[in-house]
DNA sequence: ATAAATGTGGAGGGCGCCTCCGCTTATCAA
DNA sequence: TTGATAAGCGGAGGCGCCCTCCACATTTAT
């Protein structure tokens, strides 16, 4: 056996799939930007010069497609909840996180599937980069209650989706600034010093 | 002329029309509430017995029937808003109904159009329902500013966008709680006694 | 060079949206 | 009651999108 020990044939991928993922993700990337996340399956193959059976042989289904595109920058948000709890009093740490996950999830405006995907649940695809956001919102949250600054009696992941939802109902720049009024009240609202 | 003065010929409307229209509300709302909002209007139109032409007639848009769906619903919570500032004190008034908003929501299980319409602001069709939901919120917060009670440095829409898009991303009872929750949240960060 | 695995592309069936227009039915005047 | 006529009905049909499937092309490994 000249094979790898466990698996009976292992063969380089073959170079043209894997050329035709990452352009089928830049494409949809642009698409999605200009057009919102409904923006036809069948015009970004069209657009990036493959076959709509190339499209769904990579991507499944259209949350696979978000999904991935958004991966990257998903795990980004989650290690900044990391890097921020290391430089900055738990509270003030929770609060710029959280500005941090409203201007994620502003710029792609209104992507329900990228919501859903973060805070919604059902969806079994995003698995992993939901439990990094979730991770992320309860390092920052848990550590601020550890220091008795705030008081918390609900799942942090509702902050999140009221948060997210918002910007779904009314995306863009406004909600943007609306979001860090809320996000200021909330934290307010959470102090446990009366 | 033996018309009114200013029209030519005025007919009482067709009493089968009338029917229709009455039919295919109910019919879709028992649909929408099966199926979500998304559910197909030709399925709606089959259910009723009849044509697709009927129902596009009757409401030229999907936005359209929703609307005329929940426009009773609408201005009954814009009412409770009202009879609530008669009856409770001014804080109290706005938790209440803001509860009262979240409920209404929620029933509407994530019907983005019935959110869009009350606090998205781009539709024409839903400027009247809307017009009611800001008054009634505007009212209540108002009047808690006033004296004093609360400070808000934000558009109270954005307060209801927030609930409501919680809503649209995690629906049913579990959001029902969580607003709750965060509508106390709100309150006390608003409360300008620290 | 050749075999085998791997990936491609687009035709095709299904469905929902919405329009259009020939036909039906209710209303009104005589 | 009986036309005349406006008002309304309904569904065929064009379009676009979704997704599957498989004959064919390309790549890799021998």
């Amino acid at each position: 056996m000249a094979e790898k020990s466990d698996e009976p044939t292992v063969r380089k991928p073959r170079a043209d799939a894997e050329r035709n993922r990452l352009l089928l993700m830049e494409t949809a990337k642009t698409v999605f930007a200009d057009k919102g996340s409904s923006a036809s399956l069948e015009e970004i193959a069209r657009i990036a010069g493959v076959g709509i059976g190339t499209l769904y042989r990579h991507f499944p289904t259209r949350d696979a497609l978000v999904s991935a595109i958004y991966r990257n920058e998903t795990a980004q948000l989650a290690a900044a909840a990391k890097s921020l709890a290391e430089t900055h009093p738990p509270v003030e740490a929770l609060r710029l996180w959280l500005v941090q996950f409203v201007d994620y999830v502003v710029t792609k405006h209104g992507m329900s599937e990228v919501l859903d995907s973060l805070v919604g649940g059902t969806s079994e695809l995003y698995a992993d980069s939901a439990d990094l956001i979730i991770g992320a919102v309860n390092l920052l949250v848990d550590r601020a209650v550890a220091t008795g600054e705030i008081r918390l009696a609900m799942d942090p992941l509702d902050i999140l989706r009221a948060l997210a939802g918002g910007a779904s109902i009314s995306c863009g720049p406004a909600w943007r600034e609306a979001a860090r009024q809320l996000i200021d009240i909330l934290i307010a609202g959470m102090r446990a010093n009366r």
